[in-house]
Order: structure tokens, then C-alpha cells, then sequence
DNA sequence: TTTATTAATGTAGATTTCACACTTACAATA
DNA sequence: TATTGTAAGTGTGAAATCTACATTAATAAA
């Protein structure tokens, strides 16, 4: 019984993140400071080489947890690089993930020691490698999901307010949207709870919270699911 | 100056590719019966191994045109797939890749030769290893891709009648459209070129033959492109 | 009590989608 | 050459969806 195909070339693997957050400057990815050469001192993706038993989803989530601290993060594989000299040190393919993380809850300590950063999607600096280019694919592909599954809640707290859902969508999209239309179509999908409580921070009158009903979410995935903003 | 990252861990890439073909008796994919262990005589996806000056995009060029004698050809990435144990003999990443062809063009000669067949999307048989996840993703990808892209004319002879453009709709949506609507959507994007030709095997009026119209598509790509069948 | 600020809400016109059936052109056959 | 059979080609009206748009409501601060 054969134990190996001996005469195939073997390469390193590596994972880069994309982690995207939000806030109410808007769309954001967490970016690092490498502290090892080549390129030491540049903006980075966060990323890591992928180990001997581990599955590439697992490197992935590895390397989000050690960086920011966190755990059942929704992420996704995008796709595989293999310029031949992406990395000048050594042949790499590096698969890309993106992640959507609630950018309240990292751990701060964590991305600080780290020199890691939060930059605004349009306002992020020139990275290493082909980095940019995982960026720009990733946010292509965020845009897509957006429209197709109600990933976008992910990124905001579990209590929101219809603005801030709007405000995320418009940031994604990089588009203003109606807000009745909005408030609408959001609504004609029943898939949030409206809450009795109201956030008192952004106006006089106070806006209602809603929370992201999973439950009724996944019943209504048996039809299709389709926001069309 | 640093020249590898040597705490790493190499694994070997493969490449797989899922070949779609079209033709009268519709969606079909291009199989191979392996002639190596492990699974010798079991069928498969065709693929092979990420050399190491190659690009994986490469490499599944050079996969396609080994099995098929083919060059040029509509192909895209999909996915890597890395559980430890998906291939039993040794840890084996695999990038897999989509190809469109045009099934009356590549070389018959060959795919005997490498003991290949075609089968349609139904009636495929069980694949080695993870090729059939990989077949299921592809055709959701396909799908995709019909709906934002006019890739279908990749799998079509040159010139077409409405009617085989219908049918391949119909095959890689796996649902009825209706005839009249279809026609007018396909006509309102105004891509295709009316031949005065007509052809005659189908019928005794003969139905005209169209060419897809890169140009004019190319134009209108500044602008959105959508087809919602 | 007044004022300032953001939240909340509905409608009408335009556009798109969908369902649906008859006529036409031609080749083969009688 | 008249008849027949077959798939090609073509348009409309009703329903659903999308879009643009402006006023009132609730509350805290002054």
C-alpha cells in the first residue's frame, strides 16, 4: 500500500484574516504590525501557517482567537494565493478567511500587545505582500453575502437599533439607502425581535432595540432568502 | 535576511477540477477512472499535483489540457479543501477549480486514453475521496456565477439556437423556464448577435442561430449586469 | 412651556415580473 | 401541388415589487 506520492512538491500553507468590525465610524478590519521579517514593522493581515493536523477552518479560527481573544466567530474561506513570490522568503500559498466579529468585544489588551490596529476600510494602509488584494476580494464577498444571508448581524452588538442596522448596511454597500424602504424590507423578513426597550444614548425620544431572531431566520430559510437593497 | 520560515509545516497541493459540459441530454461532467492507488478503478475528479514553480492556476490549465487536449478555457477557483484525512495516503490539500467547455471540441482520442467519461450532473457515480462535496459546491458556484455573468455561452458550440440557450438554462438552474419571458430577458440585454443563418436539424421551420456578442457585453459591464431568471 | 433633535411611519407612481396561447415557416409525405 | 406535422417565433395584461418622498411623535434640555 502506497504511503506517500514521493515525487509531488510539497509548499508551505499559511491563513490571512480579514477580520471586519464596525462601529459607528463605520466598516472597519483589524490590521498588524508585523514584528518579524521580511517586511518588519509594515501593516499586515493577521495570518499564520497552517499546522500538520490541522484543518485550514481551524488555523483560521486559531489564529482570530489568538489575536483578539475570541471564539464562535462567524468566518469564511475566500479563496487561495499562490503567486510564486507573494512571500519573498519562501514559496507560500496562503488561503484567505474573513471574519465578522462585534468590535466591542476583543479583547484590547490582546490587540495592543500585539500592535494591532483597527483602520477604516477606505483608510487602511499599504500591506505586505498581496495583501490588499485579499482585502478588496474580501469585501467583494462580504458585499455578496450581505445580500444572501443575514450575515451582517454579526457585526453588531445582540441589541441594536434600526439605524445602526442601516448604518452598517450603508457602509457595506458603500451606499446611502432609504430608510423607510429600509425599515421595510428589513421588516417584511421577520426575522427581528422588536424590544420594549430603547437605547436613550443617540436621541431625545430614543430608539427601539431589536435583536436578530435566529430561530425564525432558519424557518424561513427553507424558502429563499433575498434582500435586495 | 531570513530564507524560510523553518518552524513550518509543508503538505502537498493538489489541484481538482470539476469539468462541466453541456449537449443535448444536458449538464454533464467529465469524470476519470483512476489508474493509481489508493482507489484504483474508482472514479474521480480529474486533478493533480501543485508543482513547485506553478501557480495554481496553472496548474489546473496544465490538468485540463493533459485530460482534455483543450487550452483556453473559461476556469475558475472554488475552494481548498483540507481535512487531515481526505486523502488516506498522505495529507493533501486541494484547491478545486470549475472549467466550462464547449463538449464537442475537446479531444475524444485522449479521454479514452485516460479512460474519462462524461456523466451527466445526475447520474454521476460515487466519487473518491471529497470530489463529490466538491462536484455539489461547483454546481452552486455555476449557478452563481450564471446568474451575475453570462459564463453559459462557455458551454455552448459558437454559434446556438435560443432553444440550447434555454435548455442549458434550464439545465444548470434544474428548473422550467418559460420560453417567452426567457427570450425577452436574453434579448433585452442585447449581447447576442442574430445570425441570418438558420439551423435546420431541429425543426422543418429551422431555427436562427445566435453568437454571443463579447463586445457589446464588455460595453455593458460598465453598468450592472443581473439576469434573474 | 418651549425648543431642538432624532425616531417612526404610509402612499402613489413607475418598473419589473409573471403567466399565458396562437400563428408562422418549412419539409416531408400523399 | 396540396396537406400535414413539427418546432419556432411572438405580445399583453395583471400582479408584485421597487422607488421616491415629507410629516408627525416622543422626549430631554433649556
Amino acid at each position: 500500500m502506497l504511503n506517500s506520492y514521493s515525487s509531488a512538491d510539497k509548499v508551505l500553507l499559511a491563513v490571512d484574516c480579514i477580520i471586519f468590525g464596525f462601529d459607528s465610524d463605520g466598516l472597519k478590519i483589524l490590521l498588524i504590525q508585523r514584528d518579524f521579517e521580511p517586511e518588519k514593522g509594515k501593516w499586515s493581515l493577521i495570518g499564520g501557517f497552517l499546522k500538520r493536523d490541522e484543518v485550514l477552518d481551524d488555523a483560521a479560527i486559531r489564529i482570530l482567537n489568538t489575536y483578539t481573544g475570541l471564539n464562535d466567530i462567524y468566518m469564511e474561506q475566500l479563496y487561495a494565493y499562490s503567486e510564486i513570490d507573494r512571500d519573498p522568503v519562501e514559496r507560500t500559498i496562503s488561503v484567505s478567511y474573513f471574519a465578522l466579529i462585534n468590535i466591542e468585544n476583543h479583547n484590547e489588551e490582546l490587540i495592543k500587545n500585539y500592535h494591532a490596529e483597527w483602520f477604516p476600510i477606505n483608510e487602511a494602509p499599504h500591506l505586505i505582500f498581496d495583501h490588499n488584494d485579499m482585502v478588496q476580494n474580501a469585501i467583494k464577498r462580504l458585499r455578496y453575502k450581505t445580500s444572501i444571508k443575514p450575515i451582517g448581524f454579526e457585526l453588531l452588538p445582540e441589541k441594536f437599533t434600526m439605524r445602526q442596522l442601516l448604518e452598517l448596511y450603508e457602509a457595506i454597500l458603500s451606499k446611502e439607502l432609504d430608510k423607510r424602504n429600509f425599515i421595510s424590507k428589513i421588516n417584511s423578513l421577520e426575522i427581528l425581535n422588536k424590544l420594549d426597550e430603547k437605547d436613550m444614548q443617540s436621541s431625545r425620544k430614543g430608539s427601539y432595540l431589536y435583536t436578530f431572531n435566529k430561530e425564525k431566520y432558519e424557518e424561513k430559510l427553507l424558502n429563499d432568502f433575498v434582500l435586495n437593497l
